[in-house]
DNA sequence: CAGGATCCCCGGCGATACTG
DNA sequence: CAGTATCGCCGGGGATCCTG
């Protein structure tokens, strides 16, 4: 909080920190689970239809194991698992409604030029 | 701003918008731009090490086409070329700096651990 | 339904050398 | 100083088939 704010020891911690959101489908994902939903393996697919299974339980999995997406298991005979954010994930909300609302900005932008 | 949330709707523009924050390099950069800062090719070079020249040139060149970086060409004989954020990509400050936020959390979070 | 295992391609990225 | 040009790796990512 009372960090003097230098670019280069900020940037410094936030490379770590990006190589959690690096990759093609991360930030795509956590804007699915956005807002505290809980989505079903399927239901992450047909959302994110460009995506491949490999890659969805990739990231996913990456993802869960740095701290950002829980995996929630139901023993049930056809088996079912839900995605969601983790605390952690959480406080990434902000970010991702900023961003939201930049994407906003271009769309604007685009129709307004 | 009237617009109804949905996850689909939205992640369909932002999709969009992230392939311009897509790469290795692009938030690195963007975040040593970060508040208005102007700095020389060879500046941002020095402040992200593991770049290469190619990479750097080319990062900010689609940023620049993108419309979110903008090159600024002083005409001197020792050539000077200063780069910085467009009015669209200082608009990416509230999301960069929610970003910065998350990644001190992390921080926290691994010496509290 | 939710994932694993495999094979393979392509392009992002790196290293090095050169130029205005 | 601020780039270009070229070569090549290698791993992220895609397609397809298989299993608990």
């Amino acid at each position: 909080m009372g960090k003097a704010w230098t670019p280069t020891s900020a940037a410094d911690g936030v490379e770590q920190a990006l190589k959690i959101l690096e990759g093609k489908w991360k930030l795509v994902i956590l804007f699915h689970l956005f807002g505290g939903n809980l989505l079903r393996f399927s239901e992450l697919e047909r959302a994110i239809p460009a995506i491949t299974q490999k890659m969805l339980i990739q990231q996913l999995r990456q993802m869960e194991s740095d701290g950002v997406v829980r995996r929630i298991v139901h023993h049930q005979v056809p088996p079912k698992v839900e995605y969601g954010l983790t605390d952690w994930g959480q406080a990434l909300c902000p970010a991702l409604d900023a961003l939201l609302k930049w994407a906003d900005l271009r769309q604007e932008r685009r129709s307004g030029d």
